[in-house]
DNA sequence: CGCTAATTTGAGTGACTTCAAGCACAGTGG
DNA sequence: CCACTGTGCTTGAAGTCACTCAAATTAGCG
């Protein structure tokens, strides 16, 4: 199967295991229907571009499977990450609730299948379906709430405090596997453009990490051998 | 009349031109009334505290005339100022709408009148006027998006870029009077809590913006003389 | 009361330090 | 072989500390 193709077994909403699902849980079956039917799925592989920052869109997406990247592209081209979605997560929604464009691209950094769902769906849901308004609300109020900690962590905290954070941050999004290692692997640049800082001092910070026992590096892979060492570094 | 007071005459939403009010406006005349009917009013001076970070919040308060700061307090018990909010502006709601216990402090920058609106009142809306709930929505996702840009520039632009980018913020949001003087003072430590820098560096910038013919200070009042010029040192 | 004296608060400066960015270059591995 | 990783070195931006000065508040006291 090449990049891009469109799925040919469409994913069923109410066979969805995709952890949360918080947005479409509480749909009733009928609306639920309406949503498969109207729904569009196609698959993408690592580098493929969503949407772009200024582009409008649609439409909103839902991730059946795969790991995504949000950012903002800074005046000198820099990449600023806003944060990772993934299965069960949405993107997209922001623009099309506000009528604006886009202020972020989405790009893939892990093979994804994703769901896209006009604009028209979500409006009428949040008309028709007020448990499914609060919900949304919820959701936008809690990316609210991480995004203003995260401005006081960048402008108040060192690069190797954010760094330290990031990587606990990312160990509750992604989990670790049986031997402790991180189940997102992000290239150097990937992670400074997280942490808001440049690339040279991740390595830098990460073989300190390493070197006072906190994580051990196998490339990309990231072993975490010591947490509460890393919370302490942190300031948490 | 003492600080504190409860305000004798409760302004009345029908008749309160705050600007905007962009959440209220729509709503039918027997909705406005029950809000009117529930809410309460009270006066702050500057300096008063409205909630505080990690307090409970059972409502939200709409500013009928004022201007408060928004912040956050750091691990080393520096403030971190999010937003500014005045006349015809909603605060506490976040908290409201996630359930959470308020992740920000909300303080009075020049004295207040706020009115109180209970979280029931708020939900009730959500659940009974769709075109409220949307404009709800509206909100968040544009506080979203600006605390995204926020996020970007703070990690990627300088602090003398991030200054003049705050003087030209401030200048959108509180106008400028007939004397090109922007119309809302703030000491040096709250514009560096704002740009997230060191109050020294603040003062240290000013004075060169000063001397490059940018600005005129006068104490707290900061007059703008040369906005094109701010606006290339801000990147914009 | 009313008029200094004392204290506090914010603005501003200078000297010093440090963190982290930038540049150049050398491995390395898919 | 090219993108990614890693290292050494240099430089600069900005934080910290220590202090002065002016204005505003509060206290003290005849």
């Amino acid at each position: 199967m090449g990049p891009y193709t469109k799925n040919t077994t469409i994913p069923s909403c109410s066979e969805c295991i995709a952890r949360g699902h918080q947005i479409f849980k509480n749909l009733a079956p009928e609306e639920l229907e309406q949503v498969e039917n109207i729904k569009s799925c196609n698959n993408y592989k690592r580098g493929a571009t969503i949407y772009q920052e200024g582009s409008r869109i649609n439409g909103f997406y839902c991730i059946h499977h795969g790991i995504i990247k949000i950012f903002k592209t800074g005046f000198d081209g820099k990449e600023q990450i806003i944060r990772f979605a993934q299965s069960g997560d949405i993107i997209g929604y922001r623009s099309v609730l506000s009528k604006e464009l886009a202020c972020t691209t989405a790009q893939v950094i892990e093979d994804t299948t994703l769901c896209f769902i006009p604009s028209a769906m979500l409006f009428d849901l949040v008309k028709t379906n007020p448990e499914f308004s609060i919900q949304l609300m919820q959701l936008t109020c809690k990316e609210l709430g991480e995004a203003n900690n995260y401005i006081t962590d960048i402008a108040q905290k060192t690069v190797r405090e954010r760094l330290a954070e990031i990587l606990l941050l990312l160990k509750d999004n992604f989990d670790l596997d049986e031997n402790q290692v991180l189940q997102i692997a992000l290239t150097r640049e990937e992670l400074a453009n997280m942490v808001g800082t440049a690339t040279e001092s991740v390595i830098r910070l990460l073989s300190e990490f390493k070197s006072d026992g906190y994580i051990e590096l196998h490339g990309r892979k990231i072993k975490i051998l010591n947490l509460p060492g890393l919370h302490k570094v942190a300031n948490f």
